[in-house]
DNA sequence: GAAATCCCAACCGCGTGAGTAGGGATTATC
DNA sequence: GATAATCCCTACTCACGCGGTTGGGATTTC
């Protein structure tokens, strides 16, 4: 019940994103660098995000990464299902045929309940909110 | 980010024994059926659980297990934590300080919050809620 | 054209989770 | 006291995913 690195980092580098000034978007190796993440480890976790069309990158010299929508229409929510999958702590909770016991299996409430809880605080928080904490400090 | 198979069978385990009628203990091989879990499997968890004084045994022909509280003193919480270790989705929320960066990284608070809300929830719930969950179906 | 960048596929080591195997210790019951 | 039922413990296997690397290719700018 643990957060990969993947997320983390992922997270991370959305927030670098968000509060990078300027239009120009940021090379790999930047963002690599200055967040202690191995850049070819990045790499496949921006492309990750490409695919769910939270960052856009441009290929070429002076080219890079750069948030798709504007920080404070992005939740953490969405970077983390991008990057962990659906919020489901266990499988039966979610659409699949759940084990056969999914009748008065009590169990059950327990983990939809924390679902329940965990995307709503997931879903409140924006990279813009996260930005702005961090320059609190 | 999903709770292991051992937890899962653990709380399962543990609403059995609290919707268990009568003072006699179970065996293990009774609730390995009836929950369909592989017994040596299940020996392990209750090991586990024992150790963390949730469930006692009494050895020797007609033996088996038992809680040790009555099933509204044990939150769901209480078996997460025996069987999942300390509630926290990123080791750098804990007391470990291993990220260098900790001040001035804002997606610790995110974590943080979470680990709050998911504790909120499973420490709201107990044994006793979930059974009488389990009988209105 | 050269340099900077993104893109992609394949690979690897290692930990851990799930489950198995097998034997030993204790106790109720007859 | 013998037997059967039960808990107790250690060690093992097997598969998978995670974190990370390698190496090369495709674009674009200057």
């Amino acid at each position: 019940m643990k957060i990969t690195s993947r997320t983390e980092y992922g997270l991370r580098a959305m927030v670098y994103l968000a509060a990078r000034p300027g239009d120009a978007p940021a090379p790999l190796t930047e963002i690599a660098r200055s967040e202690g993440i191995p850049a070819p480890f990045l790499e496949r976790i921006l492309a990750q995000l490409r695919e769910d069309g939270l960052v856009k990158a441009t290929r070429g010299a002076s080219g890079g990464y750069a948030l798709s929508r504007s920080p404070d229409r992005v939740a953490v929510a969405d970077v983390v299902v991008a990057l962990e999958g659906p919020l489901t702590l266990v499988d039966c909770v979610g659409e699949d045929r759940s084990c056969v016991r999914a009748e008065g299996c009590a169990s059950r409430t327990v983990w939809r309940r924390i679902d329940e809880a965990i995307h709503e605080v997931l879903a409140g928080i924006s990279l813009a909110d996260l930005v702005t904490e961090g320059e609190r400090r």
